[in-house]
DNA sequence: ATAGCTAATTGGAATCATTCCAAGTTCCAT
DNA sequence: ATGGAACTTGGAATGATTCCAATTAGCTAT
């Protein structure tokens, strides 16, 4: 753990398990801890390469179990990009996804809650939405004018 | 073909496919017809099993060739669900979707242009984005006030 | 019409991410 | 300590999609 942020994430983070009948696993532990540590969405496979750092006998079930754990817990977002591999997000703001084609990367952006209504109210209002995602595609301009 | 938006489309088939050096072969007019009879968002099967009551030699994997095709020439809209099955979608509007979690329906939301002008905003300027996705994941109350 | 060429289709094998499963391990509560 | 539930593990199974090599169909120029 690297910061204050994460530092305070990873006090939560018994507490959190415990509230939903969970065990605060040295697994799920270190998953999550990845996860903290490099924000850059990473794949399940991903993840399991980072964990066996520290985990080397962990197998990769188990890093789809945790994240999937971390998932129902509300500590991590799954993000999908048509069918690639989902990939995971330790952001919990309220943010859309700028899905770089070029590199690949990922970036959040943050959604003020002004935007977040208004495109909330284009459903009608029998409607009743859980969640909206809301994913652009695109590329970033190579740093080109870096003078 | 039923109606006279989907006569227009089919109409503009064997153009569109030849200004892309395409072929309008029938398994394509076939695949692209079954989309634009029943806008439900089928997947890959389901396009192939209603494909076959007319063409009952066409393959799955000329059925997906054909859909890459018309998403190719922007005749048609791949959508995904979290890593759930391709759906294919012929509505060319900007247009969110509602996926109903309960039933597995598929919603197309009308997207108004200032709308999207707005969520197209937060992005930093020189974020180029050449595409939008928005989702919705809810529910709609089984019209229970049906009287 | 016809030969030749390229595009398109086909069935089946292969791939890739993910889930399932059955067996072993860990952790707590008695 | 012990029994049981929660977890982990490796490997097999699944499901959607893609790949591939072998036909087949559709133009184009003769």
């Amino acid at each position: 753990m690297k910061n204050s942020r994460d530092q305070a994430a990873a006090e939560g983070f018994a507490e959190t398990m415990a509230s939903s009948g969970l065990r605060a696993t040295p697994q799920r532990e270190f998953v999550y801890s990845v996860l903290l540590d490099q924000r850059d969405h990473p794949t399940a496979d991903e993840v399991y390469a980072r964990v066996r750092n520290n985990l080397p006998t962990i197998s990769l079930a188990t890093v789809y179990n945790c994240l999937e754990t971390l998932v129902q817990c509300n500590l991590v977002r799954a993000v999908n990009f048509e069918r690639g591999p989902t990939r995971y997000c330790p952001n919990l703001h309220p943010h859309a996804h700028f899905h770089d084609e070029s590199t690949g990367a990922t970036h959040d952006i943050d959604l003020p809650p002004d935007v977040l209504a208004r495109v909330k109210s284009v459903l009608p209002p029998d409607y009743d939405a859980r969640s909206v995602e809301i994913t652009f595609h695109g590329s970033l301009p190579n740093k080109a004018s870096n003078r």
